[in-house]
DNA sequence: CTTCTGTATCGATAGTTGTCAATATAGACA
DNA sequence: TGTCTATATTGACAACTATCGATACAGAAG
């Protein structure tokens, strides 16, 4: 099997501007604790989604500071989000990961003979 | 083969405070466009690495903001330096960008069932 | 309609960050 | 030694962000 073909497209070529600004949105989404963590929980919870109340608990922190990294998460296409009654429960944008991760990583070797 | 045993460790069940922290340290690494693009090109250059002047002439910033984000890049663990006589090779860890993507994505359709 | 609960938005603030000009450092070469 | 080039560090500043308290909104249940 050639490595040489198979690598991510961020190894392969220099990224355009534009596809670099689309990028760094969804890592900035990820580039805060909190927000990994929430992202974890939704995406672990049962059924894949988590209503805020079950969010909150997790978390230390007031219910507007939850909110807010909730918006940052769905305007970053990571989290999508419904309201049922008083409810809104937020699951994680089927592909969203997966995509962000085939631009890491793509194939297995991908860097590792870079030297 | 199953899917539901070879979820990411994201997915699988929630980060704890402390990889959430190493994991955000990283990230934040790649939230910026000018940081992604200057990675894609150090992994993407002739030879999987690249001196801090062919990375200077793709951009226009002046030489300490450059020398700035090759610093972020190098402490968050994504790139690696070396002088060689007057100038300065980097080049990316080996691994690092495949260790983000397997907790990111890990299988293929690790969150593309959630709903 | 009123009240209660869950969630979102607003406004303010302390802390962080991207950028630059100025300066410092390291190595090559006279 | 001194000078030149490549890179790093420092200091400053505007822009952004994580957080909070206060408030607004949406739906359920009286």
């Amino acid at each position: 099997m050639q490595q040489s073909e198979c690598y991510s497209p961020l190894v392969r070529e220099p990224l355009s501007e534009d596809s670099a600004q689309v990028l760094a949105r969804m890592f900035k989404a990820l580039s805060d604790p909190v927000r990994l963590r929430m992202l974890s929980l939704v995406a672990s919870h049962e059924g894949g989604e988590a209503c805020v109340c079950d969010i909150s608990r997790s978390f230390d922190l007031t219910q507007p500071t939850i909110s807010h990294h909730l918006k940052v998460l769905r305007e970053a296409g990571l989290l999508d989000s419904e309201r049922r009654a008083t409810w809104v429960y937020y699951w994680v944008v089927p592909g969203a990961l997966q995509q962000l991760s085939e631009i890491l990583g793509g194939s297995a070797l991908s860097v590792s003979m870079a030297q």
